[in-house]
RNA sequence: GGAGAGGUGGCAGAGUGGUAAUGCAGCGGGUUGCUAACCCGUCUACCCGAUAGGGUAGCGGGGGUUCGAAUCCCCCCCUCUCCGCCA
């Protein structure tokens, strides 16, 4: 959500940033509706002024015994003149707020310009994609061979874009969300949180899902949501509350079940495990300073790089390019996975700095050492990672000609020592 | 689901129609060998203004009544207590 002070001051930076978007130059439509919106504001608190005076001289007359109704006579026509240039102002204030909801956030300066993922550039790589003395399988085809990874069972009880796990993989799913919060938060100093998976509206609207996304989202009868990413209820941990510098950087970690309608996806990826309507991550977000959030988007990379590192797999990050980030998001980075099966690189892990677009969206504050007043905090999220996606690329990383799946190092301490599973773990 | 109580500044806590007491804490300033005490100031958002400064709003949220609402009326949200149900 933009400031419309900034926009006032910065026309042309606003446009900018739409145009880099894709978007048309608005800054003339804004700075017009703020304008009727405080014209009409300044003049109907001109009248309120006069009309509170008035009523003051009523009291000060009652209380002397006189007769007050030619005073009341006059503030009754105040009245209606307020109620209207109230009205007016107020009408022009909820357009310009219509308007600036559904408007992405600004690219920041070091964003590559681009239409899509075409224009995205790869930052850096790690490791290397592992060779295979015979053709790898994708994942779901050594899942389903394994017989742990059931599709039709799902088909059955809830319809496409949903898996039903068993033994080992259910316990490598579970090991692997396990492994990543304790390297967040024994190594990274993330704080676990256990929140709620169905919020309100005011949650969604605060990280800038809604208004405008709600076809992706699942909602219950009774006007819940379930929640797409843990960025939601994590990030607004903070809405509405204004923080002290001694509070940050707030840095907090949960590994929340996500859901989403992929409705904008349908036919892709429908094979397997990649996309679909229920899976779990473990997400990061982090609170900070808006001098901090830079150096806090390089971390934030660095702490979900470090769960493919230790998990042996090799991946590239991509520095988003303008066309391709979220609405919310000013940079983005993207962590993909290499996938032998698919013989591809996935996006397993998506790492944004939202500056102040959902601090200012859910007003969250802090107050600057030595200074009256608040400022906006500066919001970042990650997947670190998505675990449902990381249980993809073990299996296809780590498969044998046999069927069989080695398991990695760092995960054998959560799975029982095991070293290697097959059809009958 | 039923019945009831409540929501006022960082905290505590008054205020049932006349325009938010008071106490404590924090911060800034004054006074002052030092400390304590004392005194003054210190909320947020927005609008006008070059500045100084001025104004409007805010007592959980939104409407309404009234010349005037923390106070009266309506709707909603949240918290707590008891009962019922329940992992």
């Amino acid at each position: 959500m933009f400031d419309p002070r900034w926009i006032r001051e910065n026309p042309d930076a606003f446009d900018a940033g739409l145009v880099r978007r894709g978007l048309e130059p608005l800054s003339a439509q804004v700075l017009a509706l703020d304008k009727t919106r405080r014209e009409a504001q300044t003049q109907a608190q001109e009248v309120q002024s006069q009309r509170n005076a008035l009523s003051k001289q009523v009291g000060a007359a009652k209380a002397k015994g006189e007769d007050a109704a030619e005073i009341i006579a006059e503030v009754g026509a105040l009245k209606d003149e307020h109620a209207r240039l109230e009205e007016a102002g107020k009408t022009a204030d909820q357009a310009l707020k219509a308007f600036l909801e559904g408007l992405p956030n600004t690219p920041a300066a070091d964003v590559p310009e681009g239409a899509d993922e075409a224009d995205n550039l790869e930052i850096r790589q790690h490791g290397h994609a592992p060779t295979f003395e015979f053709e790898p399988k994708q994942h779901f085809e050594i899942g389903e061979a394994m017989g742990r990874m059931d599709f039709e069972a799902a088909s059955r009880l809830s319809g496409a874009r949903f898996v039903v796990l068993r033994g080992a993989l259910a316990r490598m799913e579970r090991a692997l969300g396990a492994f990543m919060l304790d390297l967040h938060t024994k190594e990274f100093g993330y704080t676990e949180v256990s929140p709620p998976i169905l919020v309100r509206d005011t949650a969604l609207y605060g990280t800038g899902q809604l208004p405008k996304f709600a076809d992706d989202l699942y909602r219950t009868e009774d006007d819940y949501w379930l929640i797409p990413t843990a960025e939601v209820p994590l990030t607004n941990l903070v809405a509405g509350s204004v923080l002290s510098e001694s509070d940050l950087p707030v840095r907090v970690t949960a590994l929340t079940p996500c859901f989403r309608s992929e409705a904008g996806a349908a036919g892709r990826d429908t094979r397997g495990m990649l996309r679909q309507h229920q899976f779990s991550k473990v997400e990061l977000v982090s609170i900070c300073l808006p001098d901090q959030s830079d150096a806090e988007l390089e971390r934030m990379t660095g702490c979900a790089e470090e769960v493919l590192r230790r998990l042996g797999l090799h991946y590239r990050v991509m520095l988003l390019s303008s066309g391709d980030m979220g609405f919310s998001a000013r940079k983005t980075h993207d962590l993909e996975v290499w996938l032998p099966g698919q013989d591809a690189y996935r996006e397993i892990s998506s790492c944004s700095s939202c500056g102040d677009f959902q601090a200012r969206r859910m007003d969250g504050r802090y107050r600057p050492d030595g200074e009256k007043g608040t400022r906006h905090l500066h919001t970042l999220n990650g997947s670190g990672l998505a675990v449902g996606r990381a249980l993809i690329a073990v299996l296809e990383n780590y498969q044998n000609a046999d069927g069989s799946v080695r398991v990695p190092e760092a995960l054998q301490p959560y799975m029982d020592g095991a070293e290697v599973i097959g059809g009958d773990g």
